[in-house]
Order: C-alpha cells, then structure tokens, then sequence
DNA sequence: ACCCTCCATGATACAATATAACATAACTAC
DNA sequence: GTAGTTATGTTATATTGTATCATGGAGGGT
C-alpha cells in the first residue's frame, strides 16, 4: 500500500507527471479501500482530511488517476477502483459480485482468452459480461 | 428493423413475455437510432409520440429490454442500444467510436478471442477496452 | 358476477453522479 | 517581467437514475 504510493511517486516523476497532494491523497483512499468507491464517498474523505470538497476536487484527481493507469473506472457501479498496473497498457477485465460489490482485477492482455478461464481463476461465477472498447470507428479514421 | 419488432413481438409471445406499447415504442425507437441513445432523450421521443414522459417511464421499459436481451446498456455513455440477438446468452463486445460515438456490437461468445480480433473485424481501431462481468464472488457463492 | 392478486403504468419528488465556466495561483520559459 | 501552461478554488447547474405511493386493468378462482 504505502509501497504502491512509493511507486507510482517513482513512475510520476520518471514520466513528468505532477504528483500532487490531492492527486495522491486519492490514490492513498483508493489503495487503503481496496474496493470500488463513488466520487462523492471520495469527497467525503477529503474532507476528513482537510482537503476541499467540491466534486471537481475529486473528479480532477480521478481524471488524473485513470489516465495515468493508477486507477480504473468500473462504469457498472460508477465507481473506481485503485489499480496495480501504472504505465502498462493492459486490458483489465473486472469480477463485479452481485451480492457484496467486491471488484476483482483480472488481466486479459496478450492471450487469446475466453472469459469463464478468467473468471474460474479468481474463483468467480460469471453471470454476464461485456466489453467495451473505445477507439476510432473506420470511418472517423479516414477522415482524420 | 419493422422485421426486428415483429421477431420481438413473437419472441414474448412464445415466452409469456407483456410486450407493451411503451416496451415496444422504446425498442422502435432505439432500433431506428441505431446508435447508442440516453433515456432521456428517449422520454424526449416518447413525449413526441403522446406517451407519458417521466423518467421511470423510459427506465422501466428500458430494463424489461434490457433484461431479455432486447437492448443494452453501454456504461461508458450512459446509454442505450437495440440489440439483434434477444434471448441468446452472449458476450457482446462493444466498439465506442471516440470520435463519432458510433457503437458497434460484436459477438466474443463461444471461441478464445482476442480484442483485437474482434475489433479489427469490425474495421476499430481499439484504445483501450475492458471487461466488465458481473456474478457473484467465491466467498458470497459459499454464503449463500 | 365478485373478489383477489399480479403486473404495469401514472405521478411526484428527490438522490446520485458529473460538468461548465470562470477566477486565482504557482511555475516555467523566454 | 510577461506570457504560457498547469493545477486548484469556487459557484452553479446539468445529467442520470430511483424511491415511493397511487391507479388501473387483465386474468384466475369460486
């Protein structure tokens, strides 16, 4: 937990990112939760701490973390979720448990997969599943 | 798309499914939008048509659609898109053109797969991407 | 026919999530 | 020091989604 803070002040400041107090006071409620946590619940911590508490405040520093892949949006229950996986393009697939909300990260990255082999190895029974892949539709790339 | 509304209105009969006119004007509608669509926007036309245009209203028929497989729900834009396969279980895959907003649905069902197999079918060029499932975890499977 | 239950809809209010827009401040580069 | 860039402060508001209770209609059992 604190390792991972060290880390990504490590990758930051590697990759000329602007680590600041709020951006890591985020990372540090997102690690220390483990969980998928709203923006407003983050708000409230801030708060708690000392920070200020407009939803821009931690809307900014989410922004901020997900770009950077020091955090994932889990769109099922808008929420996020800290993420173990700075810099490496990945391609994260999320165990959502119906009952408890307990989000698991799996990777899918480089191996072809289907998507009970990644559930099975997290001990997870998947009910129903998508993906969503954003880029660029053929037709918008040659327009470009 | 007139075909895709009478195969739906077949399929509820067969499944003792209430295919209502508000259930059925919602799925006119997004089979005619084609791309995904909020709800609303959604109530927006369904006012146009004389329905009743309170939110619940679009939701409610939104989540019947949903549930037996007539739409789904794209989280990254809040929105919703008719779908071509009601009642068969698959994993869809969604290409969310970042230019256009332009959704296509894909199938990763049956067979290994990569993202980028599926994409590059679809002429996508994909970003980023990820899954989402749903289910229920190990430790709530054992509670229950 | 009558009652009962179930399901869908009507209607009001509100909760939860997210963004726009503009101001200030701190840092860098020239 | 002035301009450009990036981050934060602040206010207001937009967008998305639900809770709750009331009404209505269709079908089943007696």
């Amino acid at each position: 937990m604190e390792n991972q803070i060290l880390e990504a002040e490590r990758y930051c400041e590697l990759n000329g990112l602007n680590f600041t107090p709020v951006r890591k006071k985020v990372l540090q409620i997102l690690l220390e939760k483990g969980t998928a946590i709203g923006a407003y619940e983050i708000l409230d911590l801030l708060r708690k701490s000392g920070y200020k508490n407009q939803p821009p405040v931690a809307y900014r520093a989410l922004d901020f973390l997900v770009q950077n892949g020091f955090a994932h949006k889990i769109e099922h229950l808008n929420g996020f979720i800290g993420c173990n996986h700075p810099g490496k393009k990945h391609l994260p697939a999320f165990m959502i448990c119906r009952s408890c909300n307990a989000v698991s990260e799996d990777e899918a990255l480089t191996e072809k997969f289907t998507i009970n082999e990644i559930a099975s190895n997290a001990g997870f029974t998947v009910e129903n599943a998508m993906i969503e892949a954003r880029g660029l539709c053929s037709s918008c790339a040659s327009a470009e």
